[in-house]
DNA sequence: TGGAATATTTTTGGATCCAAATGACACTAG
DNA sequence: CTAGTGTCATTTGGATCCAAAAATATTCCA
């Protein structure tokens, strides 16, 4: 049996809390800890051991959690604990499509008012993306250079459903980059959306971000049906 | 100056609440008089008021009030309340830029697969609609009738968006039902769609959908740059 | 030795209490 | 008469306490 070490003690507390933002500075550290895969799926989070970690009582910490349930990282279960939504792979399939659905429309709403400084800042998360080997970094990178390219759609409802899949997409993509390196195949199709964008080309666009967002889902889904993810599923 | 009544009034508590299942009651009941409008938006909400209305402290209220406010149904602001969120303009062609898109996915993935009971289902809510005069429930119907036309769709996190974008309608509807008897307009659409769906004609069905969100768009903005409504805008 | 029933322990949910922050009102000074 | 300041009341957020429910461990009996 593999040891199991403390989930928690990857999370790691910067000092006192100001007392009184506990609540949200809990919420955004635990948020960003499941969404970099710190915290695994399955993990059952509880309030007391939270509370010791931040230094807070259970108040601000059960307030957090619902938060965090009612964006669904998290299900909470009476008197058993918040688990971490796990990651199956019905979820990814759906996920994707809907990405698919929401991102085109976006990417569509966007391109034709894209600035030269949108276009500047995209290439520049493409470089950064070049030469970044940390997963963490490597997500949020990814997240940022997909958000500049839709960032001039006039619809922020729209924007805030994009981000919240781009959000959910982070928690796959580390398990992605860590099984098979994807990097350099991502970069590619990041290299010539970017393009296609520049030139103005929507319906190109579209069809290269469908193509990418394509080839994620297919990737996903081998990774969980590998030998290992199956093994580790069984063992739960 | 109007009569400023309170409006927690309009909120009726079937007696005493189970205990251990305060929050998701008083969760719920406040969803549903924010949805239907017996709660007018920017009304703020102090927890105090809503714990002895309920008769319980004020912690489930708290937690609550941060569900709901994560459903961005209100907006807590620290020391000033929970107000609820207001209906602007903005939002009303947004929402329904948005739910023309997801709607029409929802439809063109679920008319395919629709049983004959689901048809049937969708033919009953249309009846009930026919003799039915009351908003709330006018606006519950009207929900039912279109998450059943869905209801087929194989994406569940679609559903998800799809019933979160009309649960927000219903806030509308209860005005325009009121401003301007919209009744029958929407029964001749809502008999057209069912008809096309019946008929399997997708294609049909999807611009039949859209037809009908646009109008419903139009009236809203109609009502919402009406001298009445600006008039209250400006007095708040 | 195995299973079932019970007791203990763990953990969450609600109540009450306290502190901090914000807004309103009144009072004073110019 | 107005503007600014200071105090007070209101309200939210956090801490602590208590009760109820569930999981687990232990013990007893077959």
């Amino acid at each position: 049996m593999t040891q199991k070490p403390n989930p928690l003690s990857r999370i790691k507390v910067n000092g006192p809390i100001p007392a009184h933002m506990a609540r949200s500075v809990i919420e955004e550290t635990l948020r960003a800890a499941i969404l970099d895969g710190r915290i695994p799926c399955g993990a059952a989070l509880r309030q007391q051991d939270l509370a010791d970690l931040f230094g807070v009582s259970r108040m601000p910490v059960r307030e957090a959690l619902r938060q965090l349930e009612a964006q669904s990282l998290l299900n909470v279960v009476a008197h058993k604990g918040a688990v971490v939504a796990p990651l199956v792979q019905g979820d990814a399939v759906e996920t994707y499509a809907l990405r698919i659905l929401l991102e085109s429309e976006a990417l569509r709403l966007s391109v034709p008012l894209l600035r030269e400084e949108d276009l500047e800042e995209a290439a520049r998360y493409i470089d950064e993306l070049e030469t970044e080997s940390d997963y963490t970094e490597i997500g949020r990178l990814n997240r940022l250079f997909h958000m500049t390219l839709y960032s001039q759609a006039p619809n922020r409802r729209l924007l805030k459903l994009v981000e919240d899949g781009l959000n959910e997409e982070e928690r796959f993509l580390r398990f992605n980059l860590e099984a098979m390196g994807l990097g350099k195949l991502s970069q590619d199709d990041h290299k010539a959306l970017l393009q296609a964008a520049a030139e103005r080309d929507v319906e190109r666009s579209v069809k290269l971000l469908e193509h990418h967002l394509n080839r994620g889902v297919e990737v996903i889904t081998r990774y969980l049906n590998s030998p290992e993810v199956q093994a580790r599923n069984r063992s739960k």
